[in-house]
DNA sequence: AATTTTAACGTTAGCGCTAACTCTAATTGC
DNA sequence: GCAATTAGAGTTAGCGCTAACGTTAAAATT
């Protein structure tokens, strides 16, 4: 019978008449062999099913090909997106990706990140700014690279590619205060649950810094649902001119209840959402919204990181850019309204 | 100054007077150490922010805490609910997911198989059952617990949790059929894209054995857009009576295209979608579709693959139910119709 | 009291790999 | 022609951890 346990270096130079160092500089592509004898190896190889045992490896040179990244949660593209973008990147420069969602839990994004280092990864890419003490200052003593993404911040733990969510509320604001909205209102989640909405929203508030804003905070679901059922919630105490949305999708659902409460889209009531989902465009009456750059974020992202892992260094907080789309679910008040 | 690199198990022993194997046990929770100096060990590696390395232990033990995860992408919500219930199961039981997507690509899916493979993962989740021969020679000879998921077969690798896409297309077909429907067509992607959906296909065909049921396959993209588009091509060719889309999200954009071209559904066409996301029921036209058990399937894949890790055997093969949604996009089509 | 058992440790050997060094023979320069 | 280089190897010494086996002293059994 052949032999039950997989192949490592030994037995390949073993057959191949070399030493077991050959073989190591061979499979690694480094110089220190001819290349008569590193054809020869890697062929054996590859005749031999070698598959290198990266536990080995890392344990030496003491770190790994394994990236880590922690979102607060796979539903919805936002962070499919940045993902996605940051995965291409790192896929083609040889890594490997750990993944984690938090569900907006600094503490389960802690114990996350101490298995983590156990790995000895190269990177660690965590959402947002808000993380439990002991996360950063374990991060800041391990001398990772450490990439936080989505938000922004002028005192990263590391290194920081985001938006800026106060701004891009302030933006929102702005362009209904331009069209003449003066009774603004928020469909968002629970207070502390999500401090990139509550920016947005404080952003918002700048704005129309006289006007009282009502914020509507249903519990956490479904976002088509949330938004749907807070909006009915927030019409009851008083009609506003303008809402605010968390996101595209609770846009939608507001739109619905709006109808359904027998409020003109956008003649009543105008809807403001967040993001700028592909949808947004397709749907028969486009939405107002703000587009984030999500892929960009992640490719721009996995690129700084992958230059301090190279030890190139960067810029330590990178803030990209939103842009406001006016859509049809918004448009210019008259005076006398 | 302090010392520079981590502290080790070496360095706790030292401090706390004790072999380095009382220390290994004491951390690990197994027994041969006395409580008191447990305890005592404990407290010791907390304060010297002991962090265990997971290369060397995983040398040793040839295996690690990784289950690696292949998903065709994380666009949709699908596999983000697929992923969602088998992370929840896993991360209880203390593994850490390392993720990949294959953007439907067989030999990228090779590719991360041998790059995990190298990690001694304790288990590899794929998606599907259409796999490079290569593979699945690796994984068989590996002796990994192998899961592959949200399709069926009768001869996995090793293990399968899913459905049967053939027989959820006669799902669809036979609930279009008794409605008295007969001039079916599919809305899906380019040939051999998707293995399942071709299943769908010839399942819905398999119903209506007689008709020739038209495909239309839109190049890939946004899902809304390629079922606008590709129900417009359609129609062009003739009039269906009913129209039986890949997904949920292709099905929305079909209905709008229908209404574009000015035909009522469902009075002059039935739609019918595939998956039963959430918002189907939340819209205002409630949409007949076939609801997948996504994240049952999550954690059924996980208790199993689990299982197998523990070496408890399991059914090799399972397959979930899926349920039919007979929404307002269908309805019964008078005789004479 | 003599023997066996057991709990609580310690010692040894090695997991598969690579950094850093050493050795050899073929070059090179002058 | 002979020291100085150098390409192409091999040797040595671990990386941090744990399985397996040894050792010791106290407890249990006869």
């Amino acid at each position: 019978m052949p032999r039950a346990k997989p192949a490592k270096i030994e037995d390949v130079a073993a057959k191949a008449g070399v030493s077991i160092m050959s073989v190591s500089r061979a499979l690694r592509g480094v110089e220190g062999v001819s290349e008569k004898k590193r054809t020869e190896i890697l062929k054996l190889a590859r005749q031999m099913k070698y598959m290198p045992n990266s536990n080995a490896r890392s344990l030496v040179v003491a770190n790994s090909n394994l990236i880590g990244i922690s979102l607060p949660t796979f539903a919805g593209e936002v962070f499919a997106e940045i993902l996605s973008g940051m995965r291409g990147t790192f896929d083609s420069a040889g890594y490997s990706s750990v993944i984690d969602t938090t569900e907006y839990s600094r503490t389960a994004e802690l114990s996350w990140v101490k298995r983590l280092l156990s790995w000895q990864p190269a990177a660690i890419i965590l959402t947002g700014i808000d993380h439990d003490p002991e996360t950063r200052a374990l991060l800041q003593a391990s001398k990772i690279p450490v990439l936080e993404i989505w938000d922004h911040t002028g005192d990263p733990i590391d290194a920081c590619v985001g938006i800026d969510h106060f701004s891009a509320g302030e933006l929102m604001g702005q362009h209904a205060m331009e069209l003449g909205y003066c009774r603004p209102a928020f469909v968002t989640t629970p207070r502390g649950h999500d401090i990139r909405a509550d920016a947005r929203l404080e952003g918002v508030r700048s704005v129309f810094s006289g006007a009282e804003i009502r914020a509507s905070r249903p519990p956490l679901g479904n976002a088509f649902l949330t938004g749907f059922h807070g909006t009915l919630k927030l019409i009851e105490g008083g009609t506003p001119d303008v809402i605010f949305y968390l996101n595209d999708h609770m846009a939608f659902g507001g739109m619905m209840a709006c109808g359904q409460a027998g409020l003109q889209v956008p003649d009543q009531i105008g809807i403001v959402g967040f993001n700028g989902l592909d949808i947004t465009g397709v749907l028969p009456v486009k939405l107002t919204t703000i587009k984030t750059p999500r892929r960009l974020m992640g490719i721009t992202g996995a690129r700084t990181i992958l230059a301090k892992i190279n030890g190139v260094s960067v810029e330590a907080a990178k803030a990209l850019p939103v842009e406001l789309v006016a859509g049809e679910t918004t448009r210019p008040q008259s005076i006398t309204n």
